[in-house]
DNA sequence: TACGTAGAAC
């Protein structure tokens, strides 16, 4: 019963809940102590977890769990292991509980280790167990074990639920494999909100725009699932990158004036984005500035983003301005800046910026780039030399420096930070993480075979020519996932058409 | 019978 309430509870009506059953005499009972665990988990009250936990005479296996998923849930993910490893036995949940801890505070490789621990034990994996599977190799970008999955589901025959049908079509669509996240997504029985803006997401992600965009249509005609804001958000992201200025307003309107769903600061945000990337710079100021509420650093991020594209130096450094008063240590935005200043060749600028930085103790976020290969996952930093292969990856780039510079190749060092000088510039670029990744995947994958890349930052633009320029000369498909979305380079082109 | 699951946020 207290379970069922937990995920309709106020925190106010929880302890009414909780006094109630002290004042009948039910504290003491195993059963009810466990769902007050639940409940509290629900609400994000660890401290409150704790506090019956504490008194729970015998925690029973049940117990158990629900307090390591409690903690695990909310930050204490180190205490959940503790409590996982310190159980005298373990069901297929608690593995599960302890899997999806790591998986949901981002600790995507420590899942994936626990869950090859939990075949090695011989544990039963079930549905809820595959899902989680999936979404560590969503969050790794790990397209082949994601693909080992799949097969394992089809082999022992495990229902495709909405959530693993979701997760499914989710990985796939992350990992880059679009075609097949939408094969997945049409054979499924049933679906729901997640499903459909996943989907829908997933094309846009990928630069599907009008694809994403005709998703929706057909959702809206089918009827059966009615959009969330979560839906729009997809929706809005597919109209940003085909650059479609007029149809993502017209979304926009319809969200309050059709659907009833107020538009939060991420809708906001992506309209920003849209009419920046669009060149539209006055009228995403003036959106900006028409807010109904105060605008967030992302919407101010999204506009600095539009003036490095279109090259506009004065509502760039307004953006900036307004960025630090309300986050004075995004990095990202200290590096859009300086590449604006750079662009212009304005080194004073980038000085200033990097003392600035300094000084506030602002540094660099390092871009760290991964590729999969055999189903082990390598990964680089930009500039980092410790690889075992590393020197036959030095061999690869000198050799694509070579083979860019006969193909007319002029390298565009702005977005090295700093004032240093143009060779050594050109050097700090050719070592950005994306080019060692990509480098390695040239000498390790036989050919034909897609170099699939996925980083922590967005594509620098100089690597994105390079990637473009690779894909052509040594004739292979790469696909790079960055921070905000998918390229696909092939025969000398990139997916995202200069809406980079 | 109780404990574990999927979508975004520039």
């Amino acid at each position: 019963m207290i379970r069922t309430c937990a995920q309709l509870l106020s925190h106010h009506s929880a302890t009414c809940l909780h006094a109630a059953v002290i004042k009948h005499g039910f504290e003491n009972d195993p059963h009810v102590q466990t769902g007050l665990i639940f409940m509290y988990a629900e609400l994000g009250c660890l401290g409150s977890c704790y506090g019956v936990f504490r008194h729970v005479l015998r925690p029973d296996l049940v117990c158990q769990t629900a307090m390591l998923h409690a903690c695990a849930k909310h930050g204490d993910v180190d205490f959940a292991r503790k409590m996982f490893d310190e159980m005298p036995h373990r069901d297929y949940i608690a593995w599960n509980a302890m899997v999806a801890g790591y998986a949901q505070c981002g600790s995507s490789r420590e899942a994936l280790e626990l869950f090859r621990e939990m075949q090695v034990e011989g544990v039963m994996l079930n549905e809820v167990s595959m899902v989680l599977l999936l979404s560590a190799c969503t969050q790794l970008g790990a397209l082949d074990q994601g693909r080992w999955a799949h097969a394992y589901v089809e082999r022992s025959k495990l229902r495709i639920t909405v959530s693993l049908g979701t997760a499914l079509v989710d990985m796939y669509a992350k990992c880059g494999d679009v075609d097949k996240a939408m094969e997945v997504f049409w054979e499924m029985k049933e679906r729901n909100v997640y499903t459909w803006s996943s989907a829908i997401g997933g094309l846009a992600m990928n630069g599907l725009g009008h694809e994403s965009l005709h998703l929706f249509s057909i959702m809206k005609k089918d009827g059966l699932v009615q959009p969330n804001e979560v839906t729009f958000i997809s929706v809005l992201r597919g109209c940003s990158v085909v650059g479609l200025v007029e149809e993502g307003r017209r979304h926009f309107e319809s969200m309050r004036s059709f659907y009833g769903i107020e538009p939060q600061l991420e809708h906001y945000g992506l309209m920003v984005d849209l009419y920046g990337r669009s060149g539209l710079l006055n009228e995403a100021l003036e959106f900006v500035n028409t807010m109904p509420m105060k605008p967030h650093s992302g919407a101010w991020s999204a506009l600095l983003h539009a003036c490095r594209m279109h090259r506009n130096k004065e509502i760039g450094e307004l953006a900036m301005n307004k960025i630090v008063e309300l986050d004075s240590k995004n990095d990202g935005a200290f590096v859009l800046l300086s590449n604006i200043y750079a662009d212009y060749k304005n080194w004073e600028g980038v000085i200033s910026l990097r003392q600035k930085m300094k000084a506030k103790g602002v540094r660099k976020l390092p871009g760290c780039s991964v590729i999969e290969i055999d189903g082990e996952a390598h990964e680089f930093i930009v500039g980092d030399k410790s690889h075992p292969r590393y020197d036959e990856i030095e061999l690869k780039l000198e050799e694509v420096c070579r083979c860019l510079r006969i193909a007319g190749y002029v390298a565009n060092t702005s977005s090295v930070l700093f004032d240093i000088e143009e060779e050594e510039k050109e050097v700090a670029v050719s070592r950005h993480s994306e080019r060692l990744a990509i480098a390695f995947g040239l000498i390790s994958l036989k050919e034909g075979v897609p170099i699939r890349v996925v980083m922590n930052l967005r594509i620098c633009w100089d690597c994105h020519e390079v990637a473009k320029m690779i894909s052509k000369i040594f004739d292979r498909e790469i696909i790079v996932r960055d921070r905000n979305r998918f390229h696909h380079f092939q025969d000398g082109e990139c997916s995202c058409k200069g809406y980079w």
